[in-house]
DNA sequence: GTTAAGTTTGACTATTTGGTTAACTTTACA
DNA sequence: TGTAAAGTTAACCAAATAGTCAAACTTAAC
């Protein structure tokens, strides 16, 4: 026998909690081991150091979440209608996990290198979503715009509100935290919407 | 004498830094100390304790940007060119303290409570924004759009990028970190003139 | 049942780190 | 110029916390 699946499993489980929730320095081994209900030992016996454990996290929700970003991508069809499904199975599955995106946010702001390394590994590329905006540019579906940046507005338009949740809350929302859910689902229709006017001929 | 304002000063000037960088539980006082070239006991000695150093860099990091977003926010003339000098400005200003986004999005994942308390208390609101949108929508100068969402869209524009710099030059530039200020730059126009494309009629 | 390997535990250690203290130096000014 | 207050320093302390270890326990194989 070697390693005990459940226990790494409850060990992970809780660890990737507490590091998305509290970041590197304000995750506790301790309170890992509180949460998994096993002794804080076991977290060594199991993943070595408090480094390693982070590594192995930051990389499964990598592993978890590239592939599901990439199946909501449908080049094939109509561009508009990409746009409509994307931005709402996206905001769908950012609301699912809702600490991942500012979870990867920090890490890839303290350790850039780390997580593009990672990224690339993985064989994640975005220069097909490029080629089919330009075709369209090129047949006269869409108007012309750099692809760059209407990848980067569609990602920010739908990443943004959920990293910033409390600003948004507080600031646009005027502190009523449970209108969010619904400013949520409004953005699914409302974020294609303005996207698709903005670059519809 | 009371307190030596060149000591004090040095110590903000480094602790801001830092802070900024590394959030608050990634910062050692130490570091602070070494930054500034003083001895740590003199933290203590300005500043209590780490808390209310970290308060008040808080305090002076909010009450210095909030006047400068209010300021380059103009609802006095034509909407259009509203956004274009908001976009541009805002983008600018970004840039020259590009730690303080993710600063800010970390702190208020971390305790929203405690920066929340201080924006209200700064006075700062953007009801005169929310009003200004709608009553153009009601002139029938831009479409129908919640204000709330035109709002938040415009802000997720202007700050993911810097947000998430790294991402965004890995993934969508390639690795190609030059060419990410240039990015920018072109982003005041782009940004602008894609909210404009969307809300015109 | 015995044994050996894998697993779990609590007590312990080493280190990091925020904070204190007391001695020293500099400055203000009577 | 004497002295008291302000400012600075190094040495130290206590708490928190990552990591270790040996003993105890569990499981599976024979």
């Amino acid at each position: 026998m070697k390693y005990n699946k459940d226990t790494s499993e409850k060990i992970l489980d809780s660890a990737i909690d507490i590091f998305q929730e509290k970041g590197f320095n304000g995750t506790r081994m301790q309170a890992i081991a509180d949460k998994a209900k096993i002794n804080k030992s076991l977290l060594h016996y199991y993943f070595k150091s408090k480094d390693k454990l982070f590594q192995i996290i930051i990389e499964k929700a990598v592993k978890l979440f590239i592939p599901r970003v990439l199946k909501v991508i449908n080049v094939e069809g109509d561009i508009f209608q990409m746009i409509r499904d994307f931005v709402s199975a996206y905001i769908d599955m950012l609301r699912k996990n809702p600490h991942i995106p500012s979870f990867i946010i920090n890490e890839i702001n303290n350790n850039p290198e780390r997580l593009l390394k990672l990224i690339k590994s993985s064989g994640f590329n975005v220069d097909f979503v490029k080629v089919k905006i330009q075709e369209d540019i090129d047949k006269g579906i869409i108007r012309d715009i750099s692809p760059e940046h209407l990848l980067l507005n569609t990602l920010s338009l739908c990443i943004f509100p959920l990293v910033a949740k409390p600003m948004v809350v507080g600031i646009i929302l005027n502190g009523e935290e449970d209108k969010f859910e619904k400013l949520l689902d409004e953005r699914k229709k409302v974020v294609a919407n303005f996207i698709i006017d903005s670059i519809k001929i």
